[in-house]
DNA sequence: TAACTGACTAACTTACTAGTCAGTTTAGCA
DNA sequence: TGCTAAACTGACTAGTAAGTTAGTCAGTTA
């Protein structure tokens, strides 16, 4: 679904404006902070209207149930990671780059939405995957897998179980993601989410990743 | 909690025992589950009561309501959690197999809980840490940033940021627990929890967490 | 300006779920 | 063996949440 400009505009007003693309972003906007923060089954129709000033029939009458609100939720925000290796061509690269740049693309795909992780994390444990086939977050980990076991190949990455390492490379990058309300106490309360935070996190994050894969 | 032997033994009968610390256990156990696939609020007593084989009822006889059986179940789960930097005297080795050591103890806690990183992430994402303060965790952090500085000190340890790479460090740990039901599909559908591959996990962990922070 | 259409609402229904309680059963002891 | 306290049960209640519906309101067109 494009979000046009007049709904990114008006997006955030209390008033009534009587749109419907409006009124559907408003509610897509809302459900997905009351999805990532309770789940599916948690969540409460109730807050997700209140939030968006509009009436909690609504959600029925644009997404015809709570499953179908978020279906549409999950949708729209796994559209871009599903797409993620195809918009660099990491055929041209050496696995070293690749990997570099294929996690970094990763890393500002989380950032960009730090929703996902909790969805994310909620449709795994809770729903497990009866909504959201991973078909997507699978093709993340075949492709660092293939990224490295091609650099094992040449002799540029130590030697590892590319499946288990994929893994371990994406817990690194989402983890910090999941747990941020509490990691906060690490630094007296400060937040997380914050453009400085983040970056460092995506810094320390490629960092690590490089040098657990290098030859020792 | 001190689970008893008998208790141990019956637990997995469904006969009906009359035995106040035999059904104590099995509520716990079965609530653990349930807490642990749902979380708190998505819980079902009902549910839990019925793979328990005694009535509702008897949650409230026993743990007063939902909330007290689900902070039973954090207590519990997180006593290990807790004494894990105790019980191996870490000062008295160098940074490098104190790390090894700790990690390893973490690990082996998560196998012998494989529910424990599902409850973390609800406490943390739903309840926000409401009903468990996370000082275990925190100590989780602190015990290894702590032994990251004193490698980075002596030189045993490459630059980083102690406290982010702390983060990455559980990440790479739990991680694997949390997304185990979707991961199994890069397996075709094997079981992620078996001891086979928890024990290649583990070991999988360890090198990679090792690697990512010796000097290059 | 009247008919029409889609956006929106308030009040309602139905289903479910945590928690209660009055009463029954059983283990173990006198 | 009978008594009692603790373990246990089934039926109930009050509250909550998803989903429905009849109808109102605002903009648009002829």
């Amino acid at each position: 679904m494009v979000r046009s400009e007049k709904a990114k505009h008006v997006l955030d007003t209390a008033h009534p404006v009587r749109d419907a693309e409006v009124t559907q972003a408003k509610i897509l906007a809302a459900a997905e902070e009351e999805f990532a923060r309770h789940g599916l089954v948690a969540a409460r129709t109730e807050r997700i209207a209140a939030q968006t000033h509009v009436v909690k029939a609504m959600i029925h009458y644009y997404f015809k149930s709570k499953e179908g609100l978020y279906q549409a939720v999950l949708e729209r925000a796994f559209s871009e990671i599903s797409s993620l290796g195809e918009q660099l061509d990491l055929e041209q690269l050496s696995p070293k780059p690749a990997l570099k740049q294929y996690v970094r693309g990763f890393l500002a795909c989380l950032s960009r939405n730090p929703n996902l992780p909790a969805i994310l994390f909620y449709e795994a444990i809770q729903n497990r995957g009866k909504y959201y086939k991973w078909t997507g977050m699978l093709q993340v980990y075949t492709t660092l897998a293939e990224i490295l076991e091609q650099g094992m190949a040449i002799g540029v990455f130590r030697t590892l179980e590319p499946r288990h390492a994929a893994i371990n490379i994406v817990g690194v990058c989402i983890f910090y993601f999941t747990a941020h309300e509490n990691l906060k106490h690490l630094w007296r309360g400060k937040q997380m989410l914050s453009p400085e935070m983040l970056d460092q996190h995506a810094q320390e994050a490629i960092t690590t990743i490089m040098a657990s894969v290098q030859l020792s």
